[in-house]
DNA sequence: GTGAAAGCGCTAACAG
DNA sequence: CTGTTAGCGCTTTCAC
C-alpha cells in the first residue's frame, strides 16, 4: 500500500497551518457566571428547569462573549447533527440545464433555514463518487436524514440509501411507491388539466410531446394526457404522441416528427420542449397559436424567451422543497414508518400560446 | 421566555423515534482483530506505522463488518470536519435564473468529491437567515472553510465572514481586492476580446449592454469594452452604452434604448441579455447579424433557444468551481495568508451572430 | 433548580 | 510497530 494512502480520507491538513485560537466552551461560560457546565447547557438548549435569575446571567454572558456551541461535540453527545443531505443521483442528467433545480434548492434551503437545519449537498458524478459518498451518507452519522431527487427508477444509489436506516424522503414519486416517503406534484392530474384545457378550447387533433423515456414523470404526464382523452370519450392516436427528452432540442425534433400528423394543438411535457416545438413550428411558416396551439409544463421563467407567452402548468417547486424538509423532520422525529406521501397541487396558467385569448374574440 | 424556546436550536428530535441500532466503533474492530483501538485508527487513517500483517487483518475486518468511522467523533478529536461550505449571500439575486450556478455547483461538487470533502450549502434568504447562519458557519466549527459567491460589494454577511477566522475563498473578484483569496475569470480581458472581435470584423458603431449596476462583473466587462476601444485608438460614445441587469428582459429593454443610436454591433455582458437584445432587434424588422451583430458572454446552453447561434465568451465555470475548492484546501492546510488570487482564462466562441461567417464569403 | 460524573467515538501524544 | 492514556466539548442521567 502506498505511503499515506488512507481508507477513510485521513485528516491530512498539515499541522502548522492556521493557529486556532481556541473557541469558548460551555465550561468557560459556566466559570464566568459561577454555575456548572450542565446549567449552561440547559439554558443553551432551552430547558425549563433553570431559574430565571441564573438563566439571565448565563444568557448575558453568552451574549457578551459571543459563545457558540461546538457542532461536533453536540453531535457526538446527542447523536444528532441537525444537518440533512440533498442527494442528486448520477442518473439525474437534467441538473445543469433544468431551471427546476435552482428553485427546488431554494425551497429546500428555505425549509432548512426555517427549521435551523444545515443542508449538505451531494451531487454524484460517477460510480466512483457513488462508492465514496454512500457510506458517508449512510454510516458516518453526519446526517440526520436525506432528501433524494428521484431520477431513473432502479438507481442503485437510491436503492441502497432507501435500504439503509437513515430517514429519507424522495423528491418526486419513485417507481414502486411501496413503503417510501415522498413529496411530489400530481403530474397525472396536471397533464390531464393541460390537455383538458386544449380539448375545452375545441381543438381536434391534440398531440403530445413526452419527456425522456423511463422517467416516472414522463409516464405520469403521458398518463394524464390519456386520462383527459378518456374523460371526453376520445381515443388517443399513436401518431400524435412524440417522444422527447425534456430538452429544447428534444422538443424541436419531436415536433418535426409530429408535423406530418397535422396536430392543431400540442401538450408538451416541459416548457423547454414546448419552446423547441414552437421554434420548429415557426420555422415551417406556421403560426402559434393560430395554426398549432401549445401548452407546456413547469412555468419556468424561460417563457420570456419566446415571442409567444406560453400557457403552461405551474408547479409549486419552492413549496415542494419546503414540504420535503418538513416531511423529513417528521420522519426523523417520529420514525420512518409509515411512509409519508404527499402530492402537491399544480395550477394552469393561461397565456397566449394556447389560443384561448384569441378565441375569446373570435 | 417561552417554554422550550432555545438559544441554539435545541436538539428536539423526540426520544422515541427510530431505534438506532448502534453503529460499529473502532473498539469493535479492535476487539475483533485483537489489537488496540489506536492501531485500527492508524490503518483507517493510512498511517505507515502499521505492519502489513496487522493492517491486512484490520482491513478485512473493516471490509467484513462495513465499519465506517463516526464523523462527529473524528471532528471533535481532530478539530477538522472535512466539510466546506458554499455561501450564496442574499445579495446574489440571479441564483434562480442564471444557468451559471448549476454549472458552478457542479464544479464545486466535483472538487469536493475529488478531495473527499463534503459540501454544505448556505443559501441566505433574508436578514433573519443571515443572523442565524453566520455564527453557525464561523463559530460552530462545523466547517473547515467556506466558498463565498461574490454578490454586491459591501455585503455585510460577506464582510463578517471574511473578518472571521474561517478560511474562505471568494468566487468572483471582490470589490477591494485586498488580502482576500479568490478565483475568478478575467472579465476585463474577456470583454476586451469580445469587443476586439467585433472591431476586427470592421464594425463601426459597436455598442454594449452592461450588467446590473454595482456589480464588479458589470464594471469589469464594461472596462474590457473600453479597453478594446482604447487599444484601437477609438473613443467610446456614451450613447452606445446601455445599462442592463443580466436578465433577458433587461437586454431587451437596453437594446430598445440603444436602437436610436444606430449601432451596427453590440457586445452584451451576458448571453441572456444578448438573447433579449436580439429579440428586440428582430422585432423591429432588422436582421441579425446583417444589420446588427452580437457577441454575448457566458456560453450558456440557452443559445440553442435563439434562431441565430450566438457568438460568445465561454467561461470555464466548472473549472472555476474545482479550482476554488483546491485553493480553499490550500488555505486550510497552509494558512490564509498570503491571499491566493487566481484568474482563469476565457475563450471566444465564434458562431453566427457576430457575422464573421457571413463576412468570410462576402 | 442545580451539580457531579459518565460517556459519545475518535485522534494523538507518549511510552515502550 | 503497538498499546496506554488523555482528552475534544457537549448531553444526560442521577443525586441532592
Amino acid at each position: 500500500m502506498i505511503f499515506g494512502s488512507a481508507l477513510f480520507l485521513p485528516f491530512l491538513w498539515s499541522q502548522y497551518g492556521v493557529i486556532l485560537m481556541a473557541e469558548l466552551t460551555l465550561e468557560d461560560i459556566a466559570k464566568q457566571v459561577g454555575v456548572s457546565r450542565s446549567t449552561v447547557s440547559r439554558v443553551v438548549n432551552g430547558s425549563p428547569n433553570v431559574s430565571d435569575d441564573v438563566r439571565n446571567r448565563v444568557l448575558s454572558a453568552i451574549q457578551e462573549t459571543g459563545f457558540h456551541p461546538n457542532a461536533a461535540a453536540r453531535s457526538l453527545a446527542s447523536q444528532r447533527t441537525r444537518m440533512i443531505g440533498l442527494v442528486i443521483p448520477g442518473s439525474v442528467k437534467t441538473f445543469f440545464t433544468d431551471p427546476f433545480f435552482p428553485q427546488l434548492i431554494q425551497g429546500i434551503a428555505c425549509g432548512c433555514n426555517n427549521n435551523d437545519l444545515s443542508l449538505s449537498f451531494f451531487l454524484v458524478g460517477n460510480k466512483d463518487d457513488e462508492k465514496k459518498i454512500l457510506p458517508r451518507i449512510a454510516k458516518s452519522g453526519m446526517l440526520d436524514g436525506v432528501l433524494i431527487q428521484s431520477g431513473l427508477p432502479g438507481d442503485p444509489l437510491v436503492e441502497q440509501l432507501i435500504a439503509s436506516r437513515i430517514p429519507s424522503v424522495m423528491l418526486g414519486r419513485p417507481e414502486g411507491l411501496n413503503e417510501i416517503s415522498f413529496v411530489d406534484v400530481d403530474n397525472i392530474e396536471a397533464a390531464a388539466k393541460a390537455t383538458q384545457h386544449l380539448i375545452g378550447l375545441g381543438y381536434e387533433r391534440i398531440g403530445t410531446i413526452t419527456g425522456k423515456k423511463g422517467n416516472v414523470v414522463t409516464h405520469d404526464r403521458l398518463e394524464g394526457y390519456r386520462k383527459a382523452f378518456a374523460n371526453n370519450g376520445r381515443t388517443v392516436e399513436k401518431v400524435l404522441i412524440a417522444g422527447g427528452d425534456f430538452s429544447e432540442i428534444g422538443g424541436y425534433d419531436a415536433m418535426k416528427a409530429l408535423l406530418p400528423s397535422k396536430p392543431d394543438a400540442v401538450f408538451a411535457a416541459s416548457d423547454l420542449m414546448a419552446a423547441g416545438a414552437v421554434r420548429a413550428v415557426l420555422e415551417t411558416g406556421l403560426r402559434v397559436p393560430e395554426d398549432i396551439a401549445f401548452v407546456g409544463f413547469d412555468d419556468i421563467p424561460l417563457e420570456s424567451m419566446m415571442k409567444i407567452p406560453l400557457t403552461t402548468i405551474r408547479q409549486p417547486i419552492k413549496k415542494l422543497g419546503i414540504k420535503a424538509v418538513e416531511v423529513l423532520i417528521d420522519l426523523i422525529e417520529n420514525g420512518k414508518s409509515p411512509a409519508r406521501q404527499f402530492v402537491l397541487e399544480t395550477e394552469l396558467v393561461v397565456r397566449e400560446s394556447c389560443g384561448a385569448k384569441i378565441k375569446r374574440f373570435e
